[in-house]
DNA sequence: GTTAGCACTCTATTGGCACAAGTGCTAATA
DNA sequence: TATTAGCACTTGTGCCAATAGAGTGCTAAC
């Protein structure tokens, strides 16, 4: 990337930064005239005529066809989002408006995951998208078990940061109120302190030689953690926007649309693009073909990983490559951060 | 209505039938050579013509313009519904999938009607909507209060039915778990067997001359039954089936197209027209204006109202006006029967 | 290295035209 | 009296050619 980077020329830098600058407001292929005229860059057209030539030669442009101007290809975004983008600071309006959408309400996650993705929809015009955060590393403040009907359990699970989880849970026969807080507060003597994802693995072998509390019971909370800790991403994925995005140009298609709502309906491609994404810490851009999702080819996406105590989600927003990555990068950052500090108190 | 279809001839019900059929199948306006030649009605295309006039004058078919065919209008759709239709019987293979979908897994209220939303749009190749059950009228059988944290209580509601309700709310000062459990165990014997309506109602009154139990814990809990008994349609509506349901014909213009998602993204319209047609019991049909919802004016709607132990719930599907009622309406019946004895136990 | 100029290519739009579908009406028919 | 054949008329659709416009690449001059 770096060598690219080298490649370049002053000008041709500038003329790429310009030209996606434009394509990114009229979706129309830009032409060596419009530069010219609209942006000063001292030159002519039939400069910018060989420079755009140049760009075309390094794989950074292309034409939909002869007589057309040219649009940025996925490598071009990526030169221009690695090497020649500057964050655009927040507009006051709009972080006012993040700042009052994730409020210090006392709301539980999924709620104010769903708010997240709303807001992120909004100001960006776009697939706001979430996912809650992972609990295989989140800690165990406190576990109950309560019966709420014969052969029905309710478990709930806390974990530092304040979420709390309930699941409920079949069990085959009727157990005494004593025997099930019996258990109870031996688990949450044995097990608080420790991660889910420690209680998942260990806790069979904790128990077995220990002869106190009911193994049923036991079963059934491990099921539990299991269960709430091993949650797959789409169940937990938030996306909102979608009358918004479909409005894009790009999605005049039918064809890209149905793909599109497709995959929102399965959650699951969702799921997997940002999930892919979220190894790295901060904001990343995946761009078009990078994802390696055929149906996302013409999408690109704006992530960034917030925490939640010890554990940790995603949060980003999914467009079509030709999008505003320097005003979404800062809307993406700053909302992870607010985020990560609602849900760490 | 009645007097509507004593005005008609039976030549005239017959064509009236057999167009909306054709109609509902092709999408196109039919015209009268078709209906002769592929339906036998024993009569020259003439004669369809002229029967076709009277149709048009009746207000039950139009033109799209002067030399097209007819297709049917609203109070078309409506008579034929509500005199002409025979509700189709089910096929074995959808049947089945119904049935396998809705199984008797052990799971969580909301998830079977998402899977209920699921199965019906994916049936029908519509929109699939389901509203969780009202709990106003559920009979609370046990709650419970459970500190998770400082300050973080868990309200827990169980009702009649299976259903089990928790919510996280905030107390402002710490409580020894001795006040939570007395309170706890007043509330319960005190509340349990009544309905959560009546509960949100005469609770303060009930608990204000005596002077057991933590005054700020009951309120507590009774803001919680507040919260799950009024809990608005929108936020227990699960839509299904948006990839499917916009590959219809009526949705290539992107105004419409717009529109609907819209209203798929603020579920609240959704929830209106759904719950409007709730109020009759069994299966509703709802055509297009009828609904007069503007956003709705080319879809219909079946829907039909389940039972959750006192509770009623709606599910449906919403498509384009030209639906097939005839299969809508046994699939929606069916399901709605399985659902409710599913819910039942 | 830059620019003006020009021939060339491709797309999008327009008007014209023939064709197909379907109607309403009239007059003939059973 | 109800039905039918026949026909003139209307409208939407597909296709063609012609045209205008946008933008390029190349050459030659500055």
């Amino acid at each position: 990337m770096k060598s690219m980077f080298d490649k370049l020329s002053q000008r041709e830098k500038q003329v790429l930064a310009v030209l996606i600058n434009h394509y990114v407001k009229t979706a129309q292929p830009v032409g060596s005239r419009i530069l010219a005229n609209r942006y000063n860059l001292g030159v002519s057209s039939a400069t910018i005529r060989n420079t755009l030539q140049d760009l075309e030669e390094l794989g950074l442009v292309t034409q939909p066809h002869t007589s057309a101007g040219r649009i940025p290809t996925d490598l071009g975004y990526r030169i221009y989002v690695d090497l020649l983008l500057k964050p655009e600071p927040l507009s006051a309006n709009v972080e006012q408006k993040i700042r009052e959408e994730i409020g210090s309400n006392f709301t539980p996650i999924d709620q104010i995951l769903e708010q997240t993705s709303r807001i992120l929809a909004e100001v960006t015009s776009q697939l706001g998208v979430s996912i809650s955060p992972q609990l295989d590393q989140a800690i165990l403040t406190k576990m109950d078990l309560i019966p709420v009907a014969e052969r029905k359990l309710l478990v709930v699970i806390a974990v530092k940061s304040g979420i709390v989880k309930t699941i409920l849970m079949e069990v085959d026969s009727d157990l005494s109120n004593n025997v099930v807080s019996e258990t109870s507060s031996l688990l949450n003597e044995k097990l608080v302190g420790l991660t889910l994802g420690e209680i998942r693995k260990t806790t069979s072998e904790r128990f077995r030689d220990v002869h106190l509390g009911n193994p049923k019971l036991i079963k059934v909370f491990t099921d539990s953690v299991e269960a709430v800790s091993s949650e797959v991403e789409s169940d937990n994925l938030h996306v909102d926007g979608t009358s918004k995005m479909i409005q894009q140009p790009e999605f005049r298609d039918m064809e890209k649309l149905n793909q599109l709502l497709g995959a929102i309906e399965q959650k699951q491609p969702i799921a997997d693009m940002v999930s892919m994404a979220s190894l790295e810490k901060g904001v990343v851009v995946t761009i078009g073909k990078e994802a390696n999702l055929g149906n996302f080819e013409m999408c690109s996406m704006v992530t960034s990983t917030y925490n939640a105590g010890h554990s940790k989600g995603t949060i980003g927003v999914i467009g079509p490559t030709r999008m505003k990555y320097s005003k979404l990068v800062s809307i993406v950052d700053y909302t992870a951060k607010l985020l990560s500090k609602l849900l760490s108190k």
